[in-house]
DNA sequence: CATGGCATGTAATTTGTTACATGATTTC
DNA sequence: GAAATCATGTAACAAATTACATGCCATG
């Protein structure tokens, strides 16, 4: 329901293929919300049949032509109207999270490792966003990637953390 | 998928209604996930046909009778295997977030409004998350709790940092 | 010559939410 | 007297994932 306004907004920035949309998102959003491509088209293909974006076909040689997608004024109202509304609460899923909770029978071994791959997910993760903030210019990007990065931060304190109170135990 | 799961981890520590099952997580593992009755007893059901849960009824007075779920065998092996597998992915939506960045065309005021409703929000979830933490004693708990701490805490940095950045500019 | 990027899309399935229905008891 | 707690459940719907299909180009 929230892909809706994702697209919307990333289209009132400038017109985008389905395609840009989803680099958009994983690139600089991954903290917000997420968008699969099976999402993402039929979306756009509903936006379309009301009237809240517009198309214009670009052909391209051996590729299926481009759909660059942009807003009318019809989209940005709808927009403005959705982003005056307060915002639904976070939805979270951390199976990592469950699982270390459910984690008893396991081994303090099998523990450790579930927790060392994490730490790398993790610092994988922050390398990312680093990379990408130094193409930002944008500074609402900007707020949405110090977001990123702090809560990254905290939970590599909160692992580091784990981790030696388990060796001590 | 994973509230299979969920309730079979649950049902291991010690036996319990849905309801139980509803109100501990609600309780202490909001940061690993969410279950709605919607999603718990269609699954409590399914679980009972595949022999992964029994089922003992306790009659009560004027109310419906409690039904008292436990794992079977079966039902912990199932577990164990899902336990040690790789975790999947987080799944995050943050419709607060993409709101904030998406909020170029409201005023200054607006965007100071969200984030004073979010700060607000964090600040009565780390209220609730402390009350809890008085009344824990499972070390596995702790772990869960201290995740949801951290994380508030940085969010609430990173929102009094935002505030000041916007008022400067 | 395989992998990944570009670029679109569909269909089946899973998953989950929301709202509803019921109804007594306790607490403010 | 209203609201919250206890306690079960269903049905309609919305949302989203996954896997599939297609096919060229560029890079290593």
């Amino acid at each position: 329901m929230s892909h809706r306004y994702l697209i919307l907004g990333l289209l009132v920035e400038q017109p985008m293929t389905g395609y840009d949309i989803k680099k958009r998102v994983d690139a600089g959003l991954s903290a917000a919300t997420n968008a699969s491509y099976g999402t993402l088209y039929p979306t756009l293909h509903k936006l379309l049949a009301e009237g809240a974006v517009e198309v214009q076909e670009v052909p391209q040689v051996s590729r299926p032509s481009k759909k660059v997608y942009h807003v009318t004024e019809r989209g940005r109202q709808a927009l403005a109207t959705w982003l005056k509304q307060p915002a639904a609460a976070d939805q979270i899923r951390r199976e990592f999270l469950l699982k270390l909770y459910l984690s008893q029978d396991l081994s303090e071994h099998e523990v450790q490792t579930m927790l060392a791959v994490r730490k790398r997910e993790i610092q994988t993760l922050l390398k990312t966003l680093r990379a990408e903030q130094k193409r930002i210019q944008h500074p609402r990007q900007v707020w949405i990637m110090d977001y990123a990065l702090s809560l990254c931060q905290a939970e590599l304190e909160w692992l580091d953390n784990l981790e030696t109170q388990i060796v001590r135990v």
